[in-house]
DNA sequence: CTACACCTTCCAGTAGCTCGAAGTTCAAGC
DNA sequence: GCTTGAACTTCGAGCTACTGGAAGGTGTAG
């Protein structure tokens, strides 16, 4: 398999593929007699597992802990490393979740409010206040 | 008001502050005696309003647009530009609301698939499987 | 043999900050 | 007035995770 194909069959471009040989999680695959790199099935379910975890928000340098080269290549170590990662993600998506709707909430409120200004005039000299206080709260402090 | 005392009102880190007039979004604000940054109220209420939208995903360039320096300091104006960004936020956000809810779904199934799988021996030469492929379909795949 | 898609390496650029170095200024206490 | 220490100044480099382009080599169909 050469790299256009991995690359057709996970879904993740042959730039990103060569990238990430580069940065360390994937292997240097065996080479063509011209130089082309030429993939087995082993690679594409490595790819598959770091596309997932990737999508869950896992950066590269844990990812290279993970999906280690030469050891742990088999399921069984590497599924009670993936436990504490997905948990952790479902966590981290619950409170996702609840901040989008929260900002959500706001939202339809700051629009309100500027559909209901959009005719008015301004005080004097107010000057980038398009928000009322409770919106404001949500949308523009730090406390999400 | 000095750069500190704006950074801790409006929650935005000093650096990111001076990163903010450099890149034209702030205007280069009066200097005390010692060559220190000396802002206004008015500043306060545009850094809020560039927090707001950048919350909301805009960019700096486009932000740049929305909160020009020398004209538009309105509320009037602005607020015509702002309502079809808050629009097309508020639609994006259905959508990645019901993204998270399907990434949501398929890490349970994930979660449970590895549980599973802990104690269990592995298929001969599976490598990096580790998921099912109902799972896979959703955290694999590039169909999200 | 000729197209033409696909592949190779390397280098530069993207967004939006973030950090560090080296030096200056401000405010308070003695 | 002097010292201390936090807050400020500029500048340049680095970060993540890619993405794109240039310049050239390879694989395969007709």
């Amino acid at each position: 398999m050469r790299i256009g194909e991995l690359a057709a069959r996970s879904g993740v471009a042959a730039t990103t593929i060569r990238y990430y040989e580069a940065a360390g999680l994937l292997p240097a695959p065996a080479r063509s007699g011209g130089n082309q790199r030429a993939y087995a099935e082993a690679d594409l379910n490595r790819l598959l597992l770091i596309k997932r975890l990737r999508l869950l928000g896992v950066g590269l340098p844990e990812l290279r802990g993970l999906v280690a080269f030469a050891a742990g290549e088999r399921c069984g170590p590497l599924r009670g490393q993936l436990l504490p990662v997905v948990e952790r993600r479902l966590v981290d998506l619950d409170r996702q979740v609840a901040d989008l709707a929260l900002l959500h909430a706001a939202l339809l409120r700051y629009r309100d409010t500027l559909r209901l200004g959009l005719g008015a005039p301004d005080a004097p000299g107010a000057r980038f206040a398009c928000c009322d206080p409770a919106t404001c709260a949500c949308l523009g402090r730090d406390d999400a």
